[in-house]
DNA sequence: GCGTCATTTAGATATTTGTCTAAATATCTA
DNA sequence: TAGATATTTAGACAAATATCTAAATGACGC
């Protein structure tokens, strides 16, 4: 689990834009870059580091290649954070 | 509530593992600094980080500068992260 | 196959960041 | 008050990062 890559990909307001973007389902990368003024090279960009962090999971779909947030990593990200704090989480907060 | 702050300061490894080495209770500059292979300009550099980050608190004791996490902003980041992720807490997890 | 659209890759550049050394500030103790 | 210890500030520098333009790749429809 490469924690520093998904510490470093969450550091940019521009990719959690993009993740924030992406709750509503998966868009392409066009149209996720539509609600930012950055060329699709930045774009794509962004969107490596987001992919080497593991956050996102792509699929070429003729045309277009589609991105989307890869939930099975959330629990784990939750609890990269809370380990930084001295929390024990309550016996009712499974998800 | 500065989200920029927060999410760049978590982002560096060393920052982390002061937070971690936080976790047992304050410990002066000094002491933290001992775990780091790192000059004491560097550490207070990566201190004012998390200041104003406000992810620590700080109290001068006599000659010594005692750092302690700060709680109170645990479950903002908590509430930041989950954020950036479609889930919904489920009702027991109040901590 | 060609032109077009969508996206990525390559290479350049400016900014930010982490680190250092040296100097400044603050506090303690003799 | 002088010297020692703890920490921060100032200034410099190298590495990392975000952005751009231009070119490459992949897929579609004619």
């Amino acid at each position: 689990m490469k924690q520093q890559a998904v510490f470093r990909a969450l550091a940019d307001p521009t990719r959690r834009a993009i993740l924030k973007r992406l709750q509503g389902g998966a868009l392409s990368a066009g149209d996720i870059g539509a609600a930012f003024d950055i060329t699709p090279a930045s774009l794509s960009h962004h969107f490596a580091v987001l992919k080497q962090a593991d956050l996102v999971r792509t699929e070429r779909r003729g045309q277009y290649i589609v991105y989307s947030l890869n939930s099975t990593l959330m629990e784990d990200v939750a609890r990269m954070v809370m380990d930084l704090f001295p929390i024990q989480p309550s016996k009712g907060s499974k998800r």
